[in-house]
DNA sequence: AGGCAGGTTCTTA
DNA sequence: TAAGAACCTGCC
């Protein structure tokens, strides 16, 4: 099916923000999994002919807006989509209305980190697959935590697809299936001192003492503490945990990476107060704008 | 070959 | 309560 985006969407720059890690070119588009789910997406907005079954974020002053959008074919049908990918792209929020509310004199770093990243979103992911994919993260570099994910989703999970490239595609384990490998098998998908965090993870969900579906309910400082409380989660997993599994938008993860900007680019502090409850999102721009210029570019 | 990477735990004061 | 060391693995 075909889809028109008139919002901030870029696939590359979302497959690159760190967010995820199962969300990579794949032939002439992208491979994006999620759970269970598969999903092939091209952009076909240079293509012409082709009828577009669903638009999304239309609104009557679009042509004031500076959006960065397109058309897109999605190997879901329009049932599929509208039960789990238009919410999995947060396609029902505008980014391009967060994004304004970065005021360039006020603040010149960080709107050129969101003119820079423009066409990311926050992907409502699931919390437990966030979870033990931030676990996984601590002292990783990208390729390496996305290469220790696929090998546990190979041998914990099952297969779901055939890829654009031929490769086949694996489910992210539930916590049953994963709460069954061992922590030598753990071991043996490259997770180092993390697979007793992971395995620990698994145990927690599986016995029921841990239950990140009705955390859902509570609240954001309750939330942290709970997370806090798991075995292999400090306070930076912990964030990127409520920020990308629970997409709570306001919750900013702090690294490396935003450190150096924070130090080098706010010495007074970053604004808070004003981007609140968006705080995740300029995270982000941060995040993305740091790794490509390096903190030290204005 | 030694250091370091998108942190957290464990140990010590 | 706070600073420092240790930690797996992979890649410079």
């Amino acid at each position: 099916m075909i889809i028109e985006i008139q919002d901030d969407f870029d696939l590359q720059k979302i497959a690159d923000s760190g967010q995820c890690f199962r969300f990579n070119k794949c032939g002439d588009g992208y491979s994006v999994v999620a759970g269970n789910q598969y999903l092939f997406i091209k952009d076909v907005s240079g293509d012409s002919g082709v009828e577009t079954d669903i638009i999304i974020g239309a609104s009557g002053d679009k042509d004031d807006k500076n959006i960065l959008g397109g058309r897109y074919e999605l190997s879901c049908n329009k049932k599929e989509f509208e039960a789990f990918w238009k919410n999995y792209f947060d396609l029902n929020s505008s980014y391009s209305d967060i994004r304004s509310l970065i005021d360039k004199a006020e603040d010149e770093y960080l709107y050129n980190a969101s003119e820079f990243g423009q066409g990311i979103r926050i992907l409502q992911q699931d919390p437990w697959e966030m979870l033990i994919s931030f676990i996984i993260s601590q002292r990783k570099n990208i390729p390496a935590i996305k290469a220790s994910i696929e090998k546990i989703c190979a041998l914990a999970g099952h297969k779901i697809a055939v890829d654009a490239e031929g490769n086949d595609v694996f489910s992210f384990p539930t916590p049953k299936e994963l709460s069954k490998l061992t922590v030598a098998q753990l071991s043996g998908c490259s997770l180092g001192y993390r697979d007793k965090y992971v395995y620990q993870a698994a145990q927690d969900v599986v016995s029921g003492a841990v239950n990140l579906e009705s955390w859902k309910e509570i609240d954001d400082d309750a939330l942290m503490q709970k997370l806090l409380a798991l075995y292999g989660v400090g306070v930076k997993v912990a964030n990127c945990e409520i920020l990308f599994g629970y997409h709570r938008l306001d919750a900013f993860p702090k690294d490396v990476w935003i450190n150096k900007v924070l130090d080098s680019q706010y010495p007074q502090g970053f604004l808070f107060d004003k981007y609140k409850p968006y705080n995740g999102v300029m995270q982000q721009y941060l995040f993305f704008y740091s790794r490509t210029n390096g903190a030290e570019t204005t």
